[in-house]
DNA sequence: AAGACGAAAGTGGTTGA
DNA sequence: TCAACAACTTTCGTCTT
């Protein structure tokens, strides 16, 4: 029933790593002049030859890094790799955590007697992580978050602006008396949303098992409270998600982008739906360019009937003079 | 036979008294 | 709270390819 959210901060890359790769291989004679008399430039990051200036290596990239540390302290702080900190994880994705190794920081063996007391404080500090109401709950949300996302099929980008707006939220009080999931469906909304990668109360509601109109309600709320203030969705942001589903190619996508704005500049999208008109555009798009989709197809990715594509481009046919059928 | 078309009746949400 | 309303849906018969 529930997808298991992965932790996708923790996945790893493995590369095969040359010893000493960014090490750069100087090359000791020109083929030229056969001179042995060498210069590496470092600013302009060539090899030349003093003698007859003969470049024998330019745009050399140094594979190392360019800062160095004399103590572990330093490495520590200069070194950056390791998954970056993020919000959709409760405790950003930064947790501390006791080494198993019974030593201390010089790698002196912990005493006998000391250790049923670091025993405790490593279970301690583990059950700290996630301490009290407030956390528990933030943690319970952003599980949920990461559920519903991914049925979404939304992008790190959108999820993390959706857990910056639930942080919010928790931290105004907001959540309180609220659903979790409800609050939770209303991020990713109004996070979608201002990421130009609208999904429709319909989707979320799908996604979340949450009524459209409590979706609607708590999105609202949020955005009042929050101060975020959002332009009505444009169609054309619903046409690349429905034409690679459609698998329409990308000159159909600007048609239709196309014919969305001739339309705002006529005034006849004010009061229609942006879905159906994103699916009326690129029906018609298709058939201008003579590809074959069905009114059927489109309506159906579009969640709107196959009436209201015909209305739609009725209208468009008319007022913009689009009579090539 | 599948798809397009359009009329008519029904539905759910918004608006204004 | 309720009626009016616009947009949209469902249904169905007819036409076109």
């Amino acid at each position: 029933m529930y997808d298991i959210p992965i932790n996708r901060g923790m996945e790893s890359i493995r590369m095969p790593v040359q010893k000493d790769a960014h090490r750069i291989e100087e090359p000791d004679i020109c083929p030229e002049c056969k001179s042995s008399d060498l210069k590496f430039d470092s600013q302009k990051a060539e090899i030349s030859c003093r003698r007859c200036g003969y470049v024998l290596e330019d745009s050399i990239v140094d594979l190392g890094q360019e800062w160095r540390a004399f103590n572990h302290e330093q490495r520590a702080k200069r070194t950056r790799v390791g998954a970056p900190a993020t919000p959709a994880i409760a405790d950003k994705g930064l947790p501390t955590e006791m080494g198993k190794s019974n030593r201390d920081i010089n790698g002196r063996s912990i005493p006998e007697r000391n250790r049923f007391q670091y025993n405790r404080l490593r279970k301690l500090n583990k059950r700290m992580r996630i301490s009290g109401t407030g956390e528990r709950n933030l943690a319970i949300a952003l599980s949920e978050l990461d559920r519903q996302s991914s049925r979404l099929g939304l992008p790190r980008s959108v999820r993390e602006d959706a857990a910056i707006i639930y942080r919010s939220s928790a931290k105004k009080n907001l959540v309180r008396g609220r659903s979790i999931e409800g609050m939770v469906a209303a991020s990713i909304y109004t996070a979608a949303r201002r990421c130009n990668l609208p999904r429709t109360l319909d989707e979320v509601s799908e996604a979340s098992n949450v009524k459209k109109k409590q979706i609607g309600k708590n999105y609202r709320f949020i955005a009042r409270e929050l101060s975020i203030k959002l332009k009505p969705t444009s169609p054309a942001d619903y046409v690349p998600r429905f034409a690679s589903v459609l698998g329409l190619s990308g000159e159909i996508e600007s048609k239709a982008i196309n014919i969305i704005n001739q339309s705002k500049e006529q005034g006849l999208l004010t009061g229609r739906e942006p879905t159906g008109v994103a699916a009326a555009t690129l029906y018609i798009a298709s058939m201008l360019l003579g590809v074959r989709v069905t009114q059927k197809d489109v309506a159906e990715i579009a969640n709107v009937s196959e009436v209201t594509i015909r209305n739609r481009y009725k209208e468009f046919c008319e007022k913009l003079n689009l009579s090539a059928f």
